[in-house]
DNA sequence: AAAAATTGGTTCCTTGTGGAACCAGTATCT
DNA sequence: AGATACTGGTTCCACAAGGAACCAATTTTT
């Protein structure tokens, strides 16, 4: 029961579920009757913004998605760790480890211990990797913007306003279930 | 567990960075140095929804990612074809493919062929499928409730309706780069 | 009406992923 | 000081994921 709560006609907003046209009646069920709204919006966008991208970047340029992760995150803030990145991103450590290998055997990084602690292995672009990121950055860039394209500029930022709140709940937010 | 007190709490400020006490560096920088605003937060949410929803719902019912994809979608909207979640959904067919089976296999749904079609099958929730889908899917909500327990109720209209707006424009994002 | 193209689903097979164990360097405890 | 517990990173390995090829039922073409 709790799975489809609003099957009669409770629509609140009334017109636009059956208003948009050419809308595949799944993905209306998943927008608009869906009780958990946030998690579906929010992998959605993320999926269709990740898959072309990752695709392109490893068909064009020949780097793997960890690999990018990597470039990306020093091309943010160079002279980090591994560690640092992981704490960023979604990937767990080992993934993020072999991408450094990867952009490693590329010349894209190098790699030296961290003098106060020899564990800490800092990283920093090369001028090579630098130039790849110089690159890929821009493109993804474009494509976030396309798909955001719908917004206004303000509609933006508070869109990212909003976002910036949830995450930085994150202390609050629960690790386990139930 | 996430909160590394920030070991100097040199939040680089480029003005706008709002010093959040704890706050880990890099993620800062993903924050508010990163061109790509939008990716990356959606990204972030979705990610730390995902990881531990699926975890559960693996280690305590024994259900895969993909299982759980395709028994929430029915809860949903119950009488589709594994292709309709394709539609709405991350995963390849395939992957979708091999939850139905595994579905088949505990007996949480069936499967008839579409009179009209027969390559169409349609999935119906079984009586043991709709009990599962009435545990786990609350527990989902609630989890997600959670996350977005920083934004008030108007807030989460907002955010709900941004993110629409953005998803609703889907036909005009390009599907792939440069 | 046969051939070609499309669509819903499954199977094959290669590969990336990520959990767990592991290693090395650094704090901490007594 | 020696023993113990962490922490940053890498290696091992089992397995799930997804691209591509495939099969079967339908639709379109000529």
């Amino acid at each position: 029961m709790t799975a489809k709560p609003a099957r009669t006609a409770k629509n609140k907003g009334t017109g636009k579920a059956k208003q948009v046209s050419g809308l595949h009646p799944m993905l209306a069920a998943k927008l608009w009757e869906n009780p958990c709204w946030l998690s579906f919006r929010v992998n959605f966008v993320a999926h269709h913004f990740n898959q072309p991208v990752y695709d392109w970047v490893e068909a064009v340029h020949g780097l793997t998605a960890p690999e990018h992760v990597v470039l990306y995150a020093l091309a943010l803030k160079d002279g980090i760790t591994a560690d640092d990145i992981v704490a960023s991103t979604a990937r767990p450590k080992n993934t993020l480890s072999r991408g450094v290998a990867g952009l490693m055997q590329r010349k894209m990084i190098t790699r030296r211990a961290d003098p106060k602690d020899r564990r800490r292995l800092i990283l920093t672009l090369t001028p090579r990797g630098r130039q790849m990121a110089e690159i890929t950055i821009p493109a993804l860039v474009a494509h976030e913007a396309a798909m955001a394209s719908a917004l206004s500029a303000a509609e933006r930022r508070t869109l990212k306003k909003l976002l910036d709140k949830v995450i930085l709940n994150q202390s609050n937010w629960p690790t386990i279930i139930a």
